[in-house]
Formats: structure tokens, sequence, C-alpha cells
DNA sequence: GTTTGATAGTTACATTCCCAACCGTTACAA
DNA sequence: TTGTAACGGTTGGGAATGTAACTATCAAAC
């Protein structure tokens, strides 16, 4: 009997939305109230520290934003001095973002947060539990990453090696 | 040393975003070409094809949606003659709401295709992927629905089985 | 050179969303 | 009874979002 009916429970696009809404509303207390941003300025500083210096397209391609959310964000966070923003020299259209010192303060004061409030997520799982989760999504993240418009940008990933050396950790010397 | 960058690649509400997003977002199109429907409303359809009749609150609270996105894909639904809403003869607030024949018709058109999604997105997992991500995402749930304000609301789970019976299923016939 | 097409990023507009205030109803207690 | 607090559901205003168009630039072909 090909069923009739949809079990919502079982199926794999209700039960991720359901996750990711609750804990994403959850989670952007966090830096809401702290600093007042949203969902993809936030996005947009968490990538920036973690990987240095980036171009807008990047940032979205790695995050999985629409362009228009990160150049709104990138306008947000510029103008809070943030971030500064650099004409690459061969190509006008591009522009190189890099966290400013305010900007790497702020995210270094929200690192911290965030990656307590991952654990505490993490810690209510049993260990084994924790596996497989982890490697569920990262199986079905390589598997969309081929088939969607992979998710995982190539050129973002290429640069994280350098950017970590460029970026935040750099400065904090 | 706790480090100073967050690795986002490994930031649970991070990675549970990206793929709800983009699946979401991919799955969407199917109910949206079809019949235009937006997010809540085909989530609405879903739940009362599921489980039969129910409150605008019990589909709040069964499907983590805020009750004014409720309650505007309710007059969206009913507009299109989808569902008709019924007072509860012993409390005035509340309306019953249950599908109508060309919501059940809609609806029927509409599971398979969602399945047919689902299991297109599973198949793409080697199977002891499928069974890690579908235990993680259980264990996530249970850990959530006890701390967060619960996702799973009792009253809904109660019906389940009554609703079954007449709900979608039982008009099939 | 100039045309064509692709790309980086911005802007405009219409839709959707969240939050808070609100209405009517119910429960319950003084 | 009369407050008063809680609840189901709706509405309104401001913010966020997505789509599509747009500007500016580049690259490659002719």
């Amino acid at each position: 009997m090909a069923s009739e009916i949809l079990v919502l429970e079982d199926f794999l696009p209700y039960r991720l939305n359901r996750l990711a809404d609750a804990i994403s509303r959850d989670f952007s207390k966090i830096y809401r109230d702290r600093y007042g941003l949203n969902r993809p300025e936030w996005r947009t500083l968490a990538t920036l520290g973690q990987y240095g210096t980036m171009t807008a397209t990047e940032i979205g391609a790695h995050s999985a934003m629409h362009k228009t959310k990160v150049s709104r964000a990138v306008v947000a966070l510029a103008k809070r001095g943030w971030l500064k923003r650099e004409a690459d020299p061969s190509d006008r259209r591009v522009e190189h973002l890099t966290l400013t010192r305010n900007g790497i303060s702020a995210y270094r004061a929200l690192v911290p947060l965030a990656s307590a409030y991952g654990e505490k997520l993490l810690a209510a799982l049993a260990p084994e539990d924790q596996a497989k989760l982890s490697e569920g999504l990262r199986a079905l993240e390589q598997a969309l990453s081929g088939k969607c418009n992979r998710l995982v940008s190539r050129s973002a990933r290429d640069t994280a090696s350098a950017a970590a050396t460029n970026g935040a950790k750099a400065q904090a010397k």
C-alpha cells in the first residue's frame, strides 16, 4: 500500500526545518540581545571571523545565503565599522571583505558563547547519538553538495587554511 | 587552548540551518509551482491531512509555527475552500479545522510527490548513514522536546490515532 | 574596436514575517 | 456578581526576505 498519508514526523524536510527553526531562533537571542545583529549579519561575521578575508559571493556560497542578504549584511556591518571593504586591484567588480579590529573583538566575544551553545546542545545527547547525528548530517551535506546548487563553495574552502592565518586568529597576538 | 575561532562546519545550528534552508527551498517548488501554496499553508495542509481535525493552536504546537502564521494559513486555505472551520460548542474561542473534499484531494495529490522527494533525498545516502541521520535527529528532537518550549504538543500526539481514522485516510474509500 | 555574454554587487518592490497589542471567551477566586 | 487572569485567535505596523531588474565590470569572439 503506497501510503496515502505523509507522516510528518518521518519526513526529512519537515524534521530538519523544525529543528533548525527552533534552534536557530533560540540561539539568535545570543547575538541579537548582545549586539542587535540579525541572522545574516551574524553569519557574515562568523564566516569572516573564521576565514579572514572573503568576497561577498564567497560568503554567500559558503553559508548558503542569497546574495542580497549578504549585500545588506555587509552594508550593515560596514556601517558599524566592523568590516572594511577593499577593492580588488585586478577586478573592480570584486570587494574583499575583512573584519576590522572592532569586528574582530565582537567576533571574539561571541565565539565562546556560540561554542558553549553548541556544546550544551550536544551534551544533551548520548555520546553515540552525537556521533550518529554528526555523521548523518555530514552524509547529507555531502549528498547535497553534489546535487543541489552545491552548498559549499569550492573557492571558499580553498582559502580556508590561508584565511586561518590571516584572520581573527592572527590578530589575536 | 579554548579555540578563538568557531568552525562553522562543525557548529550544529549552522549545519542544520544550511541543510534545512536548502532542502526546504528546493522542496517548496513542488507545492508552490503546483498549487501556489506557501510554506505555512503547505504545513497546515499536511498536518490536517495527517491528523484529521485539529485546532489552530494544535497545528502551531505540532509544527512549531507561530500562531499568526497558522492563522493566516487557515484563512488562506479556507478561502480556497480547502478546509472548513467549525465552532466548538462548549468553548466558543476554539475552532475545529478539517480539510474539505477539495482540500483532501489536493493533499492526496501532494503526498506522493512529497514522499518521493523525501525518499530521493535518503536514497542519496548509504543505508547506515540513513539510520545514523534518522536516529541522530530523533535524539536531538527528544532532547529539545524537554528543554525548549517543547516542539511536539502532547494533545496533538494523543489524537493521532483517532485522527488517522477520521482524516484523509478514511475518506479515501 | 565592438559586440556578446557572464559575473559582482546593489536597488526596488511586493510578499512574508515577527512582535505586540488587541477582542472575545473562559475559568476561577474574592 | 464582579474582578482578574489566562487562553484561542486575529489584526496592524515595522522589519526582513525573495525575485527580478539594474549598474558596472570583465572576458572572449569577431
